[in-house]
DNA sequence: CTCCACCGTCGAACCGGTTCGACAGTGCTC
DNA sequence: GAGCACTGTCGAACCGGTTCGACGGTGGAG
């Protein structure tokens, strides 16, 4: 391999002058700038990343790190990614991927050993194992998802709570009176996965506050369940005229489930799902949805923790915590809500009788 | 930082001691490489990787080059990523993710600085402008996807001719004598998608050596022309019996296209689609399909490549083409044809009159 | 008892960069 | 014309590991 020593002895200088004419660090003839700087495109010179390293302390890398569960949708994680290493890239810096199971161990591994400059945590949990190392390590960090301590780290993450809100009085505007949520599977919550109570707490709330009727459950993220789910949550609330999805596979399953019963939205039944723009084209969905914005939120992380990796002020600024506020992109699935979801006998209009604001 | 010096320090031995007694390169008391250990332990010390690579000349990461195209299906790769990620891992290795646009650039910069021990290429085209480079890399490479010069590196993919030929002939079977191939967009075959047309020419030579009539289309990648163009195939080739989807986003709107044409799989229409079984199950997709091993074909690739790596004669080793045969996944969508394919009137059972097999 | 082999340890060099301090040479000021 | 500041370059040290060659000490063979 070329090192900068060859550079040196091809230009005729030291290796100091040489490593000097490239940085710029220091002044320098213009003569031996230009004959060091031929000397390297000529014998095609890149610089050892490795010594570089240990030289400057730097590596030029940022850590990201995701967790896949397997009860959770794969897909919706890629777009988060390619926000972060693709802004990454952009300001100069690789991604290191790290999709090992046990989080917690592969943060120490790349921090410990000074792997990278700085680290991405995707998925957090509410109590998120990976979090007490991060803080302790040398390295600052950002996350994509809003912990239950938020301390020591730079945060990024959809308001969940006005998405929630936002969901509500969408529907509440067009004089819908019952809704259905359908939120992660179980088990995403039980593991920590904030989210889904931060927009479920605000749904419900909402809901009351407007004196909508709301039926609130947990949807499992594979087929063929999703789809059975949603059949047996209809059948359960045949006076509901909107839907909430705050799941991806339930939205990615509603279509056959709809064409199934007949029904059609927003004829039918008012729907609003929760998931990204890049997310509804690629899958054909063609529901109103809460943009999720990954690539916004992984791109802030990444442009965050960059300053902080490069700016010395930057390190000792108070950390941020910034919530992205809902944006509701419309695809025209909602509408008011009919006077009985079906055409069938018998189904009231309002069984629950939850009343009308004041 | 804790540094081996520091190891050696409270072990009360030199730095080299301390380093032969956590490499076992050499032999050492037991005594020694229990008070080296100990102090390592209690130091929390983790080898720095810069050094480690500027010493050893290895840095245990590999390149992972994805290229994302706006025309292709994405979440599609990133099971290719995990399958590539995860066993690298299982072997001791980091995964660089490269997903830059240019990505003989992005190739160049990562080998000729050292930060790599090899690289996988993902989406690898049929005249793939990273593949010069990464011949005259010093790193070993290993490809998924084949392109039309496989010389220099070792390669991994689907045999998509023997899965045309495998979906043509399992209609066949069934006595389908008209079927319609959904390819990628055309756009996908110009920048060189090879594997569009080994499938497609494996469909067209089955087809017309089984007597089957056939009409090939390129379908858009993307919502909402891919349903709309679905609409079109199925309007213009009444007669067709059989559906073959080479075309993750196809195989995604099909499932409203069916509902909102009152049809029904395997009744009205026989549907073969070509994804993996972990996509089908994510996005709720009923369609039977050869298997395209995403996960699999990411770690064959890693797997070789590391034994290039760390193995010395495995480097010098005739270089592997390997395409591993399809395999059907019977999900239920394909049956004997429908006398015609619409109840609708005047439909002829066989318009192309192509005649069966003799 | 001597010689030799081997075991365990150490010092030094090396990997390929960056950076600090020194210093020769130049041009300016007074 | 002496003193000074400044510019451009160099040598050496350093980052944190690994590895080579040397060497003292021990034990066994002859």
């Amino acid at each position: 391999m070329v090192t900068i020593g060859d550079i040196a002895r091809a230009a005729g200088v030291s290796r100091s002058t040489a490593s000097y004419a490239l940085s710029g660090k220091r002044s320098i003839s213009a003569q031996v700038r230009q004959r060091v700087a031929d000397a390297a495109r000529e014998l095609g010179y890149t610089p050892n990343a490795g010594a570089r390293a240990l030289a400057t302390a730097e590596t030029r890398v940022v850590g990201l790190l995701a967790q896949f569960h397997a009860d959770e949708f794969a897909p919706a994680m890629l777009q988060y990614m390619l926000g972060v290493s693709d802004t990454a890239r952009e300001l100069g810096y690789d991604t290191l991927l790290v999709t090992e199971a046990d989080g917690a161990r592969a943060l120490r591994r790349i921090t410990d050993s000074r792997m990278v400059d700085g680290v991405v945590l995707l998925n957090v949990a509410q109590d998120d194992a990976r979090l007490p190392l991060l803080r302790a390590a040398p390295q600052p960090g950002a996350l994509v998802g809003l912990p239950g301590d938020p301390s020591g780290v730079d945060v990024f993450d959809l308001d969940f709570a006005a998405a929630g809100r936002a969901m509500v009085d969408h529907m509440h505007r067009l004089r819908h009176r019952e809704l259905i949520l359908v939120s992660q599977p179980e088990h995403v919550v039980e593991r920590g996965g904030a989210y889904v109570w931060r927009l479920q707490d605000a749904v419900v709330q909402q809901a009351a506050a407007r004196g909508i009727g709301l039926h609130a459950a947990f949807g499992p993220s594979r087929q063929p369940d999703v789809g059975r789910d949603l059949h047996a949550l209809l059948d359960a609330h045949p006076a509901a005229t909107g839907l909430l999805l705050n799941n991806e596979a339930a939205a990615a399953a509603l279509p056959s489930v709809l064409h199934a019963r007949g029904l059609r939205a927003p004829r039918d039944l008012s729907v609003i799902g929760r998931y990204s723009d890049e997310f509804a084209r690629t899958f054909s969905l063609p529901f109103s949805s809460v943009e999720s914005a990954p690539d916004l939120l992984g791109e802030m992380a990444v442009r965050h923790l960059v300053r902080r990796i490069t700016d010395p002020l930057a390190r000792d600024e108070p950390h941020v915590l910034r919530l992205v506020p809902p944006e509701l992109v419309d695809r025209g699935s909602t509408g008011a809500p009919p006077t009985a979801r079906t055409a069938g006998p018998g189904t009231p209009p309002d069984p629950h009788g939850q009343g009308g604001r004041p």
